[in-house]
DNA sequence: ATATATTTTTAGACAAGTCTAAATTTTATT
DNA sequence: AATAAAATTTAGACTTGTCTAAAAATATAT
């Protein structure tokens, strides 16, 4: 049986190898779980015990198809309890991800295809990301960062990469959600802010804020 | 901030106390929660350093207020969980148990909030048992054991004490459901099993079936 | 009241998961 | 190629929760 603690780490591995590519190493997997780099070291010899990584000393890990299975059904339950709070209870999207968090862990196949049909089998969750099937197999959708978007060229919000309250506030604040229609008309290049325009009003936008945006060109 | 261990073993003194009445012994408790007289002296003196109960050496526990908020708290979570699961996600009665046991560990006072209100404000469980309130009351029902009921007075089942998989599908197979009206007609004295009517046909139960059945009378 | 049986606690051990500090290996720089 | 810097691993310790076996306290029976 695959403990709580084991789920967090394949978890992590699994968004950094997507994330970078290649071997994950033991600072990354730190950084990202808020841990130190022996523990890291220790769990990691554990999963590779357990099948569920591919370890070589100063190498690096990789998820094996057992570890990737693994981590995608965590991640597919993660983002459907999301779209449960947001759709069915009332949670807003910048409330919902320490929730997931612990109900991403919850152990009942029955419970998660139950919640899959109760919620009429959803694509993506209210962050944009799209969640894997049963096999672990995720939609790519050719999305791309707001501040890749040629000038004039109309495109929709589909996502964000930065899902931290803050920030999804932030966008809550200027009116900015999924499905939103932005139209780039200015870019600055000292500092590469630019001016979009959203409901047909005129908003200057940070780079970062723009880096954090997906969205999908028409 | 309380550890899932420890919500499990005041629930486990919530019921007991419920169930025998005074302070509760060290193998009651290890009974069951299925763990080691040992563990539970272990456990028990953390409880009381929490103040969670009160403890004195060899005269076992009684949980404090705030054990018992606690407790009712842990209660009302596994029991609106196992709501939720039978009237939304098609769960039968006997399938609810292990699933709710993991949930009612979920930390989020807006989850179980927006979960009641989305339910409905529920006020009994799938097998009959009442949902504490957000301060730990619960409503009495005057529910007696089907045993105890006079012959020929028509009943309506309301409850069950074993909530085993086994006795639930026993129950499901012989078409006994909370809210089916029961008379009993015949009581054998020497084995104490009973002859019932329900939907006008008739079935012969043991002394062990009736007394896990609660039924109120009219 | 004394001996016996039962219950409860203590002592010491172990696994999981984490940490700090030190040692080792790899990578980058001169 | 030698040295310095950074990344990684190891060694040893600690916490939580559990266990077995032994000791102590309480309850029961003669
Ligand atoms: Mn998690
Ligand atoms: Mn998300
Ligand atoms: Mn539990
Ligand atoms: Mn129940």
């Amino acid at each position: 049986m695959i403990t709580l603690s084991e789920e967090n780490y394949l978890k992590a591995i699994y968004h950094l190898e997507r994330q970078m590519g290649g071997a994950v190493s033991t600072n990354a997997i730190a950084d990202k779980m808020e841990t130190k780099a022996s523990s890291v070291t220790d769990m990691v010899k554990k999963l590779a015990d357990k099948d569920y990584v591919i370890y070589k000393k100063y190498q690096g890990v990789s998820l094996t198809n057992k570890g990737n299975k693994t981590a995608a059904n965590v991640v597919r339950k993660h983002r459907l309890w999301e779209v449960f709070l947001v759709e069915k209870l009332n949670f807003s999207w910048d409330e919902v991800h320490d929730v997931a968090e612990q109900l991403e862990h919850i152990k009942s196949p029955k419970l998660i295809n139950e919640l899959d049909t109760f919620l009429e089998f959803p694509t993506h969750d209210p962050h944009g990301d799209p969640i894997p099937d049963k096999d672990g197999n995720i939609s790519k959708l050719d999305k791309i960062s707001l501040s890749k978007v040629p000038l004039n060229d109309l495109c929709t919000c589909v996502g964000v990469i930065d899902s931290s309250a803050e920030f999804l506030k932030y966008l809550d604040k200027h009116k900015i959600a999924l499905g939103t229609q932005i139209k780039v008309i200015e870019k600055e290049s000292f500092d590469e802010s630019m001016t979009i325009v959203i409901h047909d009003s005129e908003l200057n936008i940070s780079k970062t804020v723009a880096n954090n945006i997906y969205v999908k060109t028409h």
